[in-house]
RNA sequence: UGUGGCGUAGCCAAGCGGUAAGGCAUCGCACUGUUAAUGCGACCAUGCGAAGGUUCGAAUCCUUCCGCCACAGCCA
């Protein structure tokens, strides 16, 4: 008799079959029980009549805690009456092992409560469902890079010194006397290797020492980075649109089942198509403006100045799908952006803003090409001029225009997912005050 | 780091100056179709995040500390 998952029941309907997972509910009835079991792919319920079934069987299903690991054999059967069409009626069990007690009963928790036991928490069916839609967004980002003409070229975690020199990183010692910072994005290196390749991407964790303690925010999260050679600001905002409009459809065609899970309304997703509006930095403020005006935002946004989540949401809510912000001013953005010929103070960058206050959710734009240009900045913004001799020669060496972005994929998943919460997107999310499980 | 809010049993939660409700989980019994099953019974805090203080009396008021949550800054 084989052993098949829960997911493949419809293809069995009328065999005896076997089945391995977890009690994840029970309920009895007299001579009746119906365990619930959960594999990791489905939960289906499985009905135990106690004349057909072994004595001994029978009692050690009854006593049986959540959680419990079992192996049953049954047929089975469709049923209206059964929450995913199908259950199987059972014809033996045996019980790997017994649980008792467990923590995470089927009623409501508080937060705190549930990430200390974040490694039961997982088993549950919105954190499940959650975790699929991060598969399938990480699935979907590769297999859009992959079949875009992208090569996979990962950069190094451990750095020498600050990529982007503004923010803080975690230091960790590297054998005698030397200090390694984990990376705070592969942009550096993605220039180096787009050099190489022509059009990349990297993909890993990424780590930010900042207090940061929003609903947004991970001390360590993954970052997708595709990186063009021969590519412009232009050319980043195409790939923008092609790409989540790519991941939203993916999460809606393979993901029905936990979109459902998680309430989430699939319009929302449905709207995900392009094009996505473009808005220029001077268009956004002025828009702030307007927002002030009517009372709707509390203070007047100052031109020249990084938008803050409120200003954020104000824009984006006035969309059905991202907005791309393109043209910020350069001052609050990365040393190695290149600028607007026409307006030297603008920065050839783009944010691009999910719809219902997700917020930025992907960050990118034109790299400056002048080595003489990026000398400039990096005495400007008092950065280790060693530390970036290696940048340099990307300069000096068949210098072209490039670009690219980043996108977070705990942000992005979020977003798909409808939830409130970054932390729940990740298996085990590592926050300001929460380095356990 | 700042501003608010909150810490009561394994979990959730009421009580807000007069001596710790209720529910879930757990255990037992009944029930051949349950959907967070239900019904009955049992068990369950010399104790209310910690330490001081005020009071005849403190979970409740005050002080300090600890922890968590939300928002802001920074960012993806």
């Amino acid at each position: 008799m084989a052993h098949i998952y829960i997911n493949q029941l419809s293809e069995h309907v009328g065999e005896e079959v076997t089945l391995k997972g977890w009690l994840y509910n029970l309920r009895s009835s007299g001579k009746l029980l119906f365990p619930q079991l959960r594999d990791g792919t489905g939960i289906v319920q499985c009905v135990v009549f106690k004349k057909s079934v072994p004595e001994e069987a029978w009692e050690a299903l009854k006593n049986l805690g959540q959680e419990s690991a079992l192996i049953i054999k049954g047929k089975v059967r469709a049923d209206e009456r059964a929450p995913g069409g199908y259950e199987i009626d059972v014809s033996s069990a045996e019980v790997v092992s017994l649980a008792h007690d467990y923590p995470i009963t089927p009623k409501e928790h508080g937060t705190e409560f549930l990430m200390d036991h974040r490694h039961l928490w997982l088993r549950s069916r919105r954190q499940h469902a959650i975790l699929k839609v991060r598969h399938t967004v990480v699935k979907a980002v590769r297999d859009f890079l992959d079949s875009d003409g992208f090569t996979l070229m990962d950069a190094p975690i451990f750095t020498p010194a600050a990529c982007e020199g503004t923010t803080t990183l975690f230091e960790v010692d590297y054998f005698d006397e030397a200090k390694a910072y984990l990376t705070q994005s592969g942009q550096l290196y993605n220039e180096a290797t787009a050099a190489a390749f022509g059009k990349v991407y990297c993909f890993g964790p990424t780590f930010r020492a900042e207090k940061s303690k929003t609903r947004r925010h991970l001390t360590e999260f993954w970052m997708v980075e595709p990186e063009m050679a021969f590519a412009t600001l232009e050319d980043v905002l195409n790939l923008c649109e092609r790409f989540l409009s790519y991941i939203a459809s993916r999460v809606l065609e393979d993901r029905k089942e936990e979109l459902k899970i998680l309430e989430r309304d699939t319009s929302k997703l449905e709207a995900i198509v392009s094009p996505f509006p473009r808005l220029h930095y001077d268009e956004a403020v002025r828009m702030l403006h307007e927002g002030h005006e009517r009372g709707e935002l509390e203070t007047r946004f100052e031109w020249g100045g990084d938008f803050g989540a409120p200003d954020e949401t104000y824009i984006s809510s006035k969309y059905d799908r991202p907005v791309m912000v393109h043209h910020y001013p350069a001052a609050v953005k990365a040393f190695y952006m290149a600028r607007d010929p026409e307006r030297p103070e603008l920065a050839l960058g783009v944010d691009v803003l999910a719809p219902e206050g997700y917020g930025e959710v992907i960050g990118g734009g034109e790299r400056a090409t002048s080595l003489e240009f990026l000398q400039g900045q990096i005495k400007e913004h008092d950065l280790p001029e060693e530390a970036f001799e290696w940048y340099l020669d990307l300069r000096r060496y068949g210098s072209v225009p490039h670009a690219g972005f980043g996108m977070g994929i705990e942000r992005c998943t979020a977003w798909m997912c409808g939830i409130e919460h970054v932390r729940e997107t990740i298996p085990f999310p590592r926050m300001l005050y929460r380095l356990k499980p």
